[in-house]
DNA sequence: CTGTATCCACCTTGATACTG
DNA sequence: CAGTATCAAGGTGGATACAG
């Protein structure tokens, strides 16, 4: 990461600028979607299974369901997670991750590994 | 993801809650940390070069300097970031990543990769 | 240059009540 | 069950001025 950049701008004092730049716009442009207090979680949960909306209620820690509602919408229109209404008596709606939403099952597994190896030195601060 | 899990609780209807429930944990530990709208961002410009507090305000595009050095304050004392004063006159501040918050470095190269795999996807709603 | 202090507008949220 | 509407309250950010 760093020193395979080809371009060569008259002088910015560090390399990799473009580099750097373009990470920082990648990472914006994941976090556009994912970014937000509860996001990831929502995606992460359905990651694993399908969930109803008050299963999400349940398993989303400290999220109301105003939020959970408009969160899961916002989801939805990036083709993130997909809205199945079961009609049930009464009605239920499922909701379910998309392929397109699996591709960050990847993503999310690095993070969660990543975030139980480090939790000790998260959590002491 | 999802079928390896060896608890057996009464009955959840949905297998691997318990794994479901510990990845949210972990990735919650990550974002108190690396969430909100600006810190990826800043510890991504960092991976790549150390930098000046004004060169920061420069590539962190839009951030504010209250904010930026608010946020600057929280990852150092997160031990993501380290702070260094020369005496130059006038004194200037490097902002460098520590060998911990280099640990992210794996992290936010494939959520790069990512974002820039699935850049039109994103940007094209 | 590297911040901090203040003021203020905006956004987000939680609680509650209500609909289909 | 699965939401939506409304309102009050708090947090968050930007601009500006200022300090070391």
């Amino acid at each position: 990461m760093g020193n395979t950049v080809t371009t060569k701008k008259p002088a910015d004092a560090k390399p990799s600028t473009a580099a750097c730049t373009l990470s920082m716009k990648a990472i914006q442009d994941i976090m556009d979607v994912l970014g937000g207090k509860w996001r990831i979680s929502i995606v992460t949960c359905l990651c694993f299974s399908p969930r109803r909306f008050s299963e999400l209620l349940k398993m989303v820690d400290g999220i109301s369901g105003k939020v959970l509602s408009r969160e899961l919408k916002d989801l939805e229109m990036n083709k993130l997670i997909s809205r199945t209404v079961k009609d049930t008596q009464p009605i239920t709606v499922e909701y379910a991750i998309t392929d397109y939403g699996n591709s960050f099952k990847e993503l999310i597994q690095i993070m969660a590994e990543w975030g139980v190896k480090h939790r000790k030195k998260i959590i002491g601060h």
